[in-house]
DNA sequence: TAAAAATACTCCATAGGTATTTTAT
DNA sequence: ATAAAATACCTATGGAGTATTTTTA
């Protein structure tokens, strides 16, 4: 379907609502900023458009024709919707502003996403984030067809097509029951991790991979399904587990049955990165975004490896 | 003010909407009749110009970013009150269509344009008359200031600014109550109509002026305040007038009390012209409206002298 | 690698400017 | 006679075309 607005210009609308204002052309070019021949060209050709002569051309003032008047009535209309168009494009044109769908891996989201909440509505109150949680691959998927427009997740990823930013690093705590073979080992080794009562996340999670390979242990293992249901059943004795810093702070409950300890190695652990469709026009505002997180961000993570 | 627009165009609008309907600018190019390049470069310079990006270049789609779509959406109703600006051209085009505010003088209203709306009502059905009467110069007036759009007036007048069109010839007739000495008049002179009981309009009707002049009497003569009063006086037997040919056919009340004479000169009348402003756009329609005047009139009226 | 959008450039239509004529009162 | 709109003519902006490069998946 080719245009059939026929080279309807707004620009004409407002000359010729500006000479039905002054009925007079030339006060009207000149609040219009052009010169009078100028503006009456374009009335013409607007009156040869419509098919209609808008003003009736008479000493001493210009009179606007009953037909014309329905039809700058309508001009009006239009021109008020133009002006609709660009004070909202001002509106939103905004940087760090409207709804940021944003994604988490759920061994990430309940733990940082509260503390992310809270500094983004003080840096940023006009951004509306929209919190989803789910897996890796699942929020590769959202991401991809535009249910998300950024996701934390646990890097290294396949990043084709993506942007990637790295955000924190997290450690991996040694997670057991009190009284369990690993609790009393006075010098942790990480070649200690191996054993048969290991629990893991259930396929899926990026987290299930990361401490398998950490542990070296079979994944014959005991299998949770959520980070929550690992830890109760650590302190009901099934076994150990490792997890990621944030999710292991401020426990309150049955933290009396279990022992948390640090990895012997610094690098035992998880990057965080924020990811985003690298096509996305927002790119900027998600690295800023990015940079805040690195920047200000809660202390049981480290500074991102470069 | 100055513009406020800053370069906005519909055109632009369209191929936004295009490519956001498409997800593909080279198919909303084609749709839009002009070439990719040329496209994408409107869209740049709106995207500039709104600020934001309204889309995000990505295969295999383009996908419209969450800002674009409000304001897409908003550029749909500003294309909707455009496209209903040319709809509404379209209709209101149309020649001998709409209201046209019509005067006429008191002593022809009431005796012509039951029959003129009969005939426009036949011949221009969308065109709405809407009539008034009045004496010549409150015409003029109405006419002058814009609450008229035509007359219908006995000429010559003085025509500044006025066109000029004449419709027919309307003859008087000599009227006086049966048995009055010019009823009995085997042959009628112009010199017998000077006598002391004229009977003459109030000031302000060019029916009693052209009357005067037709019976070179004194002034002194009795008033009547419209035609019809004047007609009881006659029927009363307080005098004789002249009237219009049109204003004496088809009388019924007290038609046995008075008698109708023609005047023996043919050219003692008066013609009835369609007048208006010279710059009303209309003019054209208006002439042709006297045109259909001056072919189709009532059988008492005669062709207008050249 | 292939498809598609962005650049580079050239051309031309037309909005706009100045000077002047025509028109209307 | 005068004020104002229309016309004539010229300039320059920018929209649109073709050819090409860059980008993305």
């Amino acid at each position: 379907m080719v245009s059939t607005l026929a080279g309807l210009s707004l620009r004409d609308l407002e000359y010729a609502l500006a000479v039905a204002d002054e009925q007079h052309f030339g006060r009207a070019a000149a609040r219009c900023a052009v010169s009078q021949p100028a503006l009456s060209e374009q009335i013409r050709k607007l009156e040869g458009l419509l098919g209609t002569k808008l003003f009736e051309r008479g000493r001493p003032a210009i009179r606007t024709t009953a037909r014309g008047q329905a039809l700058l009535d309508q001009a009006e209309r239009v021109l008020a919707e133009a002006h609709g168009l660009l004070d909202m494009a001002r509106n939103v044109s905004e940087p760090q502003t409207g709804p940021l769908h944003l994604g988490a891996i759920q061994t990430l989201g309940p733990y940082y996403l509260p503390f992310l909440l809270r500094q983004s509505r003080a840096s940023f109150p006009e951004l509306a984030l929209r919190l989803t949680e789910g897996q890796t691959d699942g929020l590769l998927n959202a991401l991809r067809n535009g249910e998300l427009d950024a996701a934390l997740i646990a890097i290294p990823i396949d990043m084709d097509g993506l942007a990637i930013e790295p955000v924190f690093f997290e450690p991996f705590h040694l997670v057991c029951p009190i009284g369990h073979r690993l609790s009393g080992l006075p010098r942790l080794r990480l070649r200690d991790l191996a054993g048969d009562d290991l629990i893991l996340l259930e396929e899926g999670h990026c987290l299930r991979d990361q401490a398998l390979s950490l542990c070296q242990s079979a994944p014959q293992a005991r299998l949770a399904t959520s980070v929550e249901t690992l830890w109760h059943m650590i302190a009901a004795g099934e076994g150990y587990s490792l997890l990621p810093a944030l999710s292991t702070a401020n426990r309150a409950t049955m933290a009396d049955l279990i022992i948390c300890r640090p990895l012997p190695d610094p690098a035992a652990g998880r990057t965080i990165a924020l990811i985003w469709r690298r096509t996305d026009p927002r790119g900027a505002e998600f690295r800023q975004l990015a940079g805040m997180m690195q920047r200000d961000r809660p202390e049981q993570v480290q500074e991102a490896p470069g």
